[in-house]
DNA sequence: TTTATAATATGATAATTGTCATGTTTTATT
DNA sequence: AATAAAACATGACAATTATCATATTATAAA
């Protein structure tokens, strides 16, 4: 098994700032699994013990709400940490984490890692630099929420998909997601979604090739208002 | 100048898990400040180079979108902090704070308490607390925004504001708020939500002396779907 | 390959919400 | 107290978005 002092994905995430004695006694721990597209890592109320170190794939993060959709909140790619909240709050999760494609992860049980972040405040201010910047992130969609419309928020998706997680050889989008995934990060019904996805589609912003998205017009989208 | 070892407020903040010696040192670089109603205690753009500790008083952080709507991401009361994330992250604000009435603050450079937050690992997990717990309410909000209507939100609205800071002996909510704040809190026109809150009325969910509010059925208002 | 199932797509219509106009009340200012 | 300004309120209408119906494709299973 991998050791997570060699590890190349610990470089982008908070486990950089730990110490090669932490890493060593992280790796004796730590177990590694693969988890297959649309598997359920953890639910909404589960108590999430430890934290996910995410060395392939994607997974996102969603809340339920009563009206049965599923609110996609975030979404944690290579090289992330997933169930950070847990090392710091003894409530379980507010979140349901869902495999977005296969992926390949180190789970790091909460009991090995707790004392790290009391011991190494390099850890734990990273940790928090961490957190402050999801806070940002959060502000931002709180803020798109309220005061754009349908059309706006689905431009912004696709770019923050394309300049965050990437393109394909061939262009496309390299996080596939389905059209109610889309309708999901943007809080609208999936024939919302579609609609739009088509409108993008006949004024030449997006093209598609199944259900794979090419931007052909990044500069389009950024300019819808 | 009131000394912080002694400071009421602190025990409701991560303050609290400082040493007394750091108190103490902490007490003699604070400055006390009155800040009028209205007054803009910093915008977005600003470098926020310490923490305010709120002693009386309310105000609220908000966004402004571009089209020129000011949404309320969070209102901070007394007993907590402002400014937290300008300890972590070296960029600038990404919101507004304003008072929304006569407030009573002290402020922390950031340079002070930047040291205990390295090296008190009891404050910085408690700043971490306070983060994940934030960043928990901000997950709430954006699915509530995504998928619940201006009636809901708004009545969920008022619940919050009643149950987290309270009613005056008359019943009235504590925190005043003009019909343009409920709006963007909920993010919506001013118009709607000035209906929303006359249509409360008219079903006797809510009753108003002025622009206070008083709520008449809590049962009610957690009803409606 | 055939068949079943799920995902995508689009139209028609209803519900929600925003915008503009306008009037009333409250609050601040002289 | 008189006046101006701001906040509140409501109607009329337009724009946006949701819902339901119904095709049409893709994808998975037999």
């Amino acid at each position: 098994m991998g050791k997570c002092e060699q590890c190349i994905i610990k470089q982008f995430n908070s486990l950089k700032s730990l110490t090669k004695d932490e890493l060593v006694r992280i790796s004796n721990c730590k177990t590694s699994h693969i988890i297959k597209k649309g598997t359920v890592i953890f639910e909404e109320g589960d108590a999430v013990n430890g934290v996910y170190c995410v060395k392939d794939g994607i997974c996102k993060l969603s809340k339920l709400s009563e009206n049965g959709k599923d609110q996609i909140v975030k979404m944690v790619v290579k090289g992330q940490l997933l169930g950070q909240r847990s090392l710091v709050s003894d409530e379980n999760s507010n979140l349901q984490a869902t495999a977005l494609n296969d992926m390949e992860v180190c789970f790091i049980p909460k009991s090995e890692i707790m004392a790290d972040l009391q011991k190494n405040p390099k850890f734990s201010f990273d940790v928090l630099k961490d957190m402050a910047h999801d806070l940002k992130e959060a502000d931002d969609i709180i803020v798109n929420m309220a005061q754009k419309s349908v059309r706006q928020r689905l431009a912004e998706a696709l770019i923050y998909i394309h300049d965050s997680f990437g393109v394909n050889p061939d262009g496309t989008l390299s996080v596939l997601l389905s059209r109610e995934d889309f309708a999901n990060i943007v809080g609208t019904a999936t024939e919302s979604a579609i609609r739009v996805l088509s409108q993008f589609k006949k004024e030449g912003l997006i093209s598609t090739i199944g259900k794979q998205i090419k931007i052909e017009s990044l500069e389009g989208l950024k300019r819808i208002e």
